[in-house]
RNA sequence: GCGGAUGUGGUGAAAUUGGUAGACACGCUAGACUUAGGAUCUAGUGCCGAGAGGUGUGCGGGUUCGAGUCCCUCCAUCCGCACCA
């Protein structure tokens, strides 16, 4: 019997579905382990070999989980809300629906032809109306929730309602903006318009006019992380700030405890900083500087009663401030503006209003500002300080103006250089002819009662008197801002929310989900209105009010809760029930890429939160364990065009040319080599090619490795390598072609390697055709070789060291064909270490030792026995001056004593010596001899 | 500029706590076998050298009996952030 892989394959994968194999209970005596995969967007393009990769290991480290006795939750669903389905749905006026449900297809076969261990029962879709029933009821628990700062967590509007109706807001300690206070009386004084607006300015989900990237060309809003240098993530269109009405989550409420909850996290120190940095804590104090009124300019009477309000992080310095600069969109720029000034002022605020934020990044060496006439006043020293405008400054930052220290910080050095602004030194013995100091060291002078401080002490010393003096307070400012939840698409979930007079609504829990309703095009209005707004009300299968939400939500709302809904994707009361949250809880190992750490990873942890805040789930991180898979480059082949011809030339003799590099399909090239017939066939410009070949006659292409790519001819499928070598060589190709985490070329030449490994292990079972298992006792050397296997698989596994384990499958394959050993006792064990990463081999071996069908899963695994591996003798390395020069076999029980005078009787030993006595000999037992002489 | 990661044969890589550098595999060389199979088997394969031997983990230093591994300087590549006060 000869290893028939797909035969094999197809007859496993057909018994594991139809048998429910790896379906979860919700309940049982084994411990849980919960395994997740970040789900795919079921793109038109398929998979490609890329995909896969962290899906195999995900499935490897469940079905080992399974073996050692857990209870596994191991899903899969797809991300089905997107852009590309709709621009498809735009160009060709398919419904997205259609186009969505076709690539899922597409998905599943793929998917099913690798052989993984999902539990498909509970598949999940973002985009199906069962689930988006639950985005929208998550989205009304955030409307109607406040973040209460006093307990440090998000709480009911309800709650919030009952305080304000019976003492106004004086005491509420909330995450909000809104600064005016108002008794019981006054609230429920109220017009329902007005109180609606104050509460928005409460609510965790809210709206507010904001700045927003607006595509054009996408006809939508898009988020930061969704925008790369200016340009939209998806379809490379330019982006440009616009002021809208939208809606908002108040993620900033949580980002002290997003901060402090990655310490609670397995997660690599790569991903955690980028979460860190994106946050953008910082420590300090808001300073409130008040304006003086100049009595030659009558225009600046009254300018006395504003203050401008500004943050740093260096309040040890305030005696160096020598100006000040305000962002040019900052509220006080036109008030404080003297007649002299405004001409100039203006000018400067059109001209910075007329870059984009990319430009203004992009321009940090070119120094601009203008002043405005104004004067502030030094809160201690009363020194009168010119208040300037520049765009180096932001307005979306701390309180969009800053005290200017130039001999403190290099920015403000600059701009003090550029405009002539003198300079002021408050450090002992630092020279800044050259440059700002920027330390946060040394002492400071030249500062009243700062003086001789250290930098550390003068710091407290100045937030305590500028807190004393009511100047200011302590403040921590975070660079993360308020995440923006409106688009302007068709493909994504309607908000459960109509308009009555213009105020917002929240449609009732019976009434959801709201249906995304029929359009005629999925195209914006004309009026610029998102395409729900074409939605006929006949269409909406809930209408209420004047009007319903025609936005829709982003990408991440579907994504930032689908790992509770595998829990208990089937609950039509609630998004999951307490019990089955209880029981799954966090999930302990998420494989995915790291291209989410500022989206997708954020958003969930930040939803996660919140649920938990509520009380309706028992954990407040989702991800416990995560690891981030690299990527795979595709290794793109090149032909060599002779210019002005069709005439292609060698790899090897291109240089003697004047040539244009062209990409070729990697079908049609086989270890480098063309195929010159498929290539003229390819495309119909290439038919009557002429080519100048090596001289053997075979074209040699050249190669690169780049990003896989459809317009790079270089993607590889996996379904071509199934059919080719089977579903259990791709999984242990992918595993054994490098460390996870890391980023590599895909190739496909070593693929035969892992191919032999699975032939050769079929050989220990049958040779020539014929069975040749035995059921005689194992001898010493195979059962060394096991549970020298079985050691480092579980080692390897644990440290999710998948390419090693490939490597030890070998070796250990390897050594027991060396040994003839085919023993039941000990093959049995083997297979049950391989199942996880060859499941098909291993299920039908599984049944050839006599076991019944589809059992493997739940076999156990094989526990390591150290009686086997001990060793009578061992083979000393000895080695002087600390290089190698022999070895020598001697008993393992010899103490170091023992060792030492062996080794220095050997003739060997006295040869190295070159007659020179020896200084020293270090003897560490069991592993090496080192001779110093 | 700041933060993170990586750098080892012709190639993918291994070396978990400092202890034989290059396991395992691809490729290549030579040979065997054959029912010609993306077979199988044997031997070899870091570099220099005929050999003895020398040399070798991005560069340069250091610690140590011993360094790919620890410390310092620098270089290169990749990723993230970037006028954040």
């Amino acid at each position: 019997m000869e290893y028939n892989f797909s035969e094999i394959e197809k007859k496993w994968r057909k018994h594991w579905a139809e048998n429910q194999t790896f379906k979860a209970e919700d309940a049982s005596d084994k411990p849980k382990f919960y395994v997740l995969d970040m789900f795919p967007y079921p793109s038109g393009a398929g998979l490609h070999v890329g995909h896969p990769l962290g899906y195999i290991a995900s499935d490897i480290y469940a079905r080992y989980k399974r073996l050692c006795g857990f209870n596994v939750l191991h899903p899969m669903g797809y991300d089905s809300f997107g852009l590309p389905a709709e621009q498809y749905a735009i160009q060709t006026g398919q419904h997205p629906a259609i186009t969505t449900e076709q690539n899922v297809a597409r998905y599943r076969d793929q998917l099913d032809k690798i052989g993984f261990s999902f539990d498909w029962s509970r598949e999940v879709r973002t985009s199906s109306p069962e689930y988006y029933k639950w985005t929208q009821w998550i989205f009304k628990q955030l409307f109607d929730a406040w973040y209460n700062l006093s307990t440090d967590k998000a709480e009911t509007i309800e709650q919030l309602l009952a305080i304000f109706k019976s003492a106004g807001n004086a005491n509420v300690n909330a995450h909000t903006d809104y600064t005016t206070v108002f008794s019981a009386d006054e609230w429920n004084a109220k017009s329902e318009q007005e109180q609606s607006a104050i509460l928005m300015e409460y609510r965790l989900a809210y709206l507010a006019d904001s700045w927003v990237n607006w595509c054009p060309a996408l006809g939508t809003v898009l988020a930061n992380d969704e925008v790369i240098n200016g340009l939209s993530e998806r379809g490379g269109h330019p982006v440009e700030q616009k002021l809208m009405r939208q809606w908002s989550m108040r993620i900033k409420a949580y980002a002290e405890r997003l901060l402090t909850g990655l310490e609670k996290v397995d997660w690599t120190d790569a991903i955690k900083d980028i979460q860190r940095n994106w946050i953008g804590k910082s420590v300090g104090c808001s300073v409130k500087f008040s304006l003086a009124s100049s009595l030659s300019d009558p225009d600046t009477s009254g300018l006395e009663d504003n203050v401008i309000e500004v943050f740093t992080t260096r309040p040890d310095t305030i005696f160096g401030v020598s100006f000040m600069v305000l962002a040019p969109e900052h509220p006080l720029v036109d008030e404080i503006t003297t007649a002299e000034y405004k001409a100039q002022v203006e000018a400067y605020k059109t001209a910075a209003s007329l870059k984009s934020e990319r430009d203004r990044q992009a321009d940090v060496k070119n120094i601009t500002g203008q002043f405005t006439g104004a004067y502030a006043l030094h809160p201690f020293s009363g020194e009168k300080i010119p208040v300037w405008i520049g765009d180096y400054v932001l307005a979306s930052y701390g309180t969009g103006a800053v005290m200017a220290v130039p001999c403190g910080d290099q920015r403000d050095y600059d701009f003090a250089k550029q405009f002539s602004i003198p300079i002021k030194n408050i450090f002992e013995n630092v020279a800044i002819e050259e440059a700002a100091y920027t330390e946060k060291e040394g002492v400071i002078t030249n500062s009243d009662f700062l003086n001789g401080l250290a930098v550390k002490k003068a710091m407290e010393v100045a937030i305590q008197t500028i807190e004393a003096n009511g100047l200011g307070k302590g403040k921590t400012n975070y660079r993360l801002r308020d995440a923006i939840f409106s688009r302007q698409r068709y493909w994504g979930e309607p908000f459960p929310v109509y308009y009555k007079n213009d105020i917002p609504y929240l449609l009732a829990d019976n009434q959801l989900p709201v249906i995304l309703p029929d359009v005629d095009k999925y195209l914006p209005t004309e009026d610029g209105e998102p395409p729900l707004a074409r939605a006929k009300q006949a269409a909406w299968n809930q209408f209420e009010g004047d009007r319903m939400e025609t936005n829709t939500m982003p990408g991440w709302a579907g994504s930032s809760w689908y790992f509770l809904r595998y829990m208990d994707p089937k609950n039509e009361t609630a998004f999951v029930s307490k019990e089955k949250a209880d029981y799954w809880n966090q999930v302990d190992m998420y494989i995915g890429g790291s291209e989410h750490a500022t989206g997708h990873l954020l958003y969930a942890r930040f939803w996660t939160k919140f649920l938990y805040d509520l009380g309706f789930i028992s954990f407040d991180e989702p991800f416990k364990k995560m690891i981030n898979q690299g990527m795979i480059l595709g290794r793109s082949s090149f032909v060599y065009r002779v210019k002005d011809s069709l005439k292609f030339v060698t790899n090897t003799k291109k240089d003697n040319y004047e040539t244009t590099p062209i990409h070729v399909d990697i079908s049609l090239v086989d270890n480098d080599k063309l195929d010159l017939e498929g290539f003229k066939a390819w495309r119909s410009e290439f038919a009557n090619a002429e080519f100048i070949c090596e001289d053997n006659g075979d074209y040699i292409c050249g190669h690169e490795v780049e990003k896989m790519s459809k317009s790079k001819f270089n993607v590889q499928t996996p379904d071509e390598l199934v059919d080719k070598f089977g579903a259990d060589t791709l999984r242990m190709y992918e595993m054994f072609l490098g460390p996870l985490e890391q980023t590599k070329p895909w190739d496909t030449k070593g693929i035969s390697g892992v191919h032999n490994f699975l032939r050769k292990l079929w050989r220990l079972f049958y040779q020539d055709g014929s069975l040749v298992l035995n059921d005689a006792p194992a001898d010493k050397a195979a059962l060394k070789t096991l549970h020298k296997t079985i050691k480092k698989v579980t080692d390897d596994l644990e440290r999710f060291s998948f390419n090693t384990n490939v490597s030890n499958f070998m070796i250990c394959v390897n050594e027991l064909t060396d040994q003839k050993c085919h023993a039941k006792e000990v093959l049995e064990q083997l297979v049950i270490l391989l199942a996880p990463y060859a499941p098909h081999v291993s299920e039908e071996l599984w049944v050839i030792l006599g076991h019944e069908a589809g059992t493997i899963s739940t076999a156990k695994f094989p526990t390591f026995n150290p009686d086997f591996l001990v060793e009578d003798e061992i083979a000393y390395p000895v080695s002087f001056n600390g290089k190698m020069r022999l070895k020598v076999a001697l008993p393992a029980t010899l103490s170091a004593k023992e060792v030492e005078e062996a080794v220095m009787a050997l003739s060997d030993t006295q040869k190295w010596l070159e007659g020179k006595a020896p200084k020293k000999v270090i003897v560490v037992p069991g592993k090496i001899v080192n001779i110093v002489y």
